[in-house]
DNA sequence: CTGAAAGCGCTTACAG
DNA sequence: CTGAAAGCGCTTACAG
């Protein structure tokens, strides 16, 4: 192992110089840097952040920690999640560990033995509930830590997605086509997300005018398999909806299958539209005719944490900061006015 | 943070006997050691590990860098290794950090960059090649790892599971029932893992003096679909199998609903088989009939590797150490004697 | 059984 | 622009 005693000897500088020429300190000769900087390259130096943390307090670990017990449906996000997570802070420069505890209850004490104990400089905390218990917990100890999605308060760093919008924009779209009957399909109710997306769908009504009763919410997860279900039971049921608002991508599935399974055609029997968070696996383009979503990449957010994490754990307790990203209306095909009577109740 | 000179000024023990006594070292009074343990108790100690790392050479961090781009099958287990695996290491003291990476390519750098300048002990290897380059690598710089599979030559710390005893038993099973024409679905054909399988399937053959066409062997993923899609395929060829082989439970799964759409019933119509991993998302209990299968705890092995994790990284390079994990065969309704021709080639 | 001392590899006032 | 020195929190010979 190669360490800066090493260079030292080799360039005959003083050790104290060759830290500051590698570490870009401008009161260096820049023919001394230059030699320095030849060296270690010569030699295969490479920092040794452990050192480094020990003198400076970071060490440029951030961490996530999440239960075993999530459930099969939190496991097809939470991959992505963590891929994309893990490659966002490692483009910062920042190290990311996934730190998995039997249960809910052990998260907490997690932090502590990771920050304390484990040199981590900072937590990333996803899937929020209201309120969490994790957010208190951080906040007092003045642990760093950096949030996707929201809560009421937010008093932290958080990146999130402008839900409100998201339902704003998608019931809306179905609003000016002229439909009256709708169905949206949302995520569970627990999830912060979920309610402000109904929010924004609310919103979009009381704007236009029109009863709330026009827009029926159903919560549950946003799987392939219930939006095949739940639309079925809908469309089949006396009051069809004309069209339908769905979460995800693989709601946006389900509902495909539906209207497949029944013979329905989109757009002509039924309206869709969709958020899309630009996942790999579930692709925009797959679908015929082309769907109507509003879009934000989620590899967009995690770079966005990415960021603020790295503000977030900076030495002289930084401002608070919030991203809040924008989505972006994208036409399709799936939209259609309703048919037969359509602008009636 | 409270730190051993913060002990040892509380109770005036010397920093030195502070570690002792808490290092478990049995050169210490008793009474002193109590009083230690209370102060350090009392105070709210949490051992520094960055600078028992930066002491020692070791902090107790492991790593599992893997590559963004995996397929969608590959996602579906990776996030259940990672966890298990996690959880395991957590066990034993040591940490995890999952390190995400671009591309395969850039595999290697990022164990150069953990190794040497992260703080990280030693890898983990999953799915394997062969030849892997990453087991090449890591030997020629004799950083630590274990690995989860085997590859021919093996001179390294790994975890296995028996695949050709559980190829040998599956097909012994079906062999024994009198079933002579048995279709295997294996898993992928570049993993190492599917190839001994079929090495066990065919010696359970030449042990019975049957020929090697009786078991007809086909690669791909291990998922419910293909399951499905396979069987179907098969079982409406002109010589249908009377018998199928399915390499994990997703596989059994895709069978069963292949003889359900046929109208097939097990095991009057079809007998199978399968291997149990004992993943919770896929539990044998849900098969009716309940299935025969050869069964090994999937976390067992994680823990495995944990143990070995720990003797890899030892400071006094080790003797490298291999587990083998020996399958149980669980019987199941799912096997009968083939109807009809049944001895019959 | 105990404690003073050196040192892991780095950073950073401080004095030239 | 440069270098000697202290110190981050721990471990571990070494000498009592």
């Amino acid at each position: 192992m190669v360490t800066l005693k090493d260079i030292s000897k080799e360039t005959g500088v003083s050790l104290t110089q060759v830290s500051r020429a590698l570490g870009g300190f401008s009161d260096v000769n820049e023919q001394t840097r230059e030699r320095v900087r030849e060296a270690a390259q010569r030699l295969g130096y490479r920092p040794n952040s452990i050192a480094k943390g020990l003198k400076t307090g970071q060490t440029g670990f951030v961490a996530m920690v999440i239960p075993s017990d999530i459930d099969a449906s939190g496991r097809e996000i939470m991959f992505d999640m963590v891929v994309g997570i893990s490659q966002a802070i490692s483009r910062h420069g920042l190290k990311f560990l996934l730190h998995v505890v039997d249960s809910n209850a052990d998260v907490t004490g997690a932090f502590d033995e990771l920050y304390y104990g484990g040199g981590i400089d900072g937590f990333i905390l996803t899937e929020l509930e209201e309120p969490d218990p994790r957010v208190s917990y951080l906040k007092e100890r003045k642990i760093p830590f950096v949030v996707h999605g929201q809560d009421a308060v937010a008093e932290h760093f958080f990146v999130d997605l402008d839900n409100f919008r998201v339902g704003e924009a998608l019931a809306g779209r179905l609003l000016d086509a002229g439909h009256r009957r709708i169905l949206f399909l949302n995520g569970n109710d627990h999830r912060i997300y979920s309610s402000t997306r109904t929010a924004g769908a609310r919103r979009a009504l009381t704007d236009r005018g029109i009863a709330p009763e026009t827009i029926h919410v159903s919560y549950g997860p946003m799987t392939r398999a219930r939006g095949r279900e739940a639309a079925v039971e809908w469309l089949r049921s006396d009051e069809p909806p004309t069209a339908i608002i769905a979460g995800n991508m693989m709601l946006a599935r389900g509902v495909y299958d539906a209207a497949a399974e029944l013979g329905l055609s989109i757009p002509s029997d039924l309206s869709l539209v969709a958020h899309d968070d630009v996942l790999i696996q579930y692709p925009a383009e797959g679908f015929d005719p082309s769907l109507c979503v509003t879009r934000s990449s989620l590899s967009e957010a995690w770079s966005s944490l990415a960021t603020l994490m790295s503000r977030a754990i900076a030495p002289e307790s930084p401002e608070i900061e919030h991203v809040l990203m924008r989505p972006e209306l994208v036409e399709g095909a799936s939209v259609a006015e309703p048919s037969g009577s359509a602008s009636a109740r």
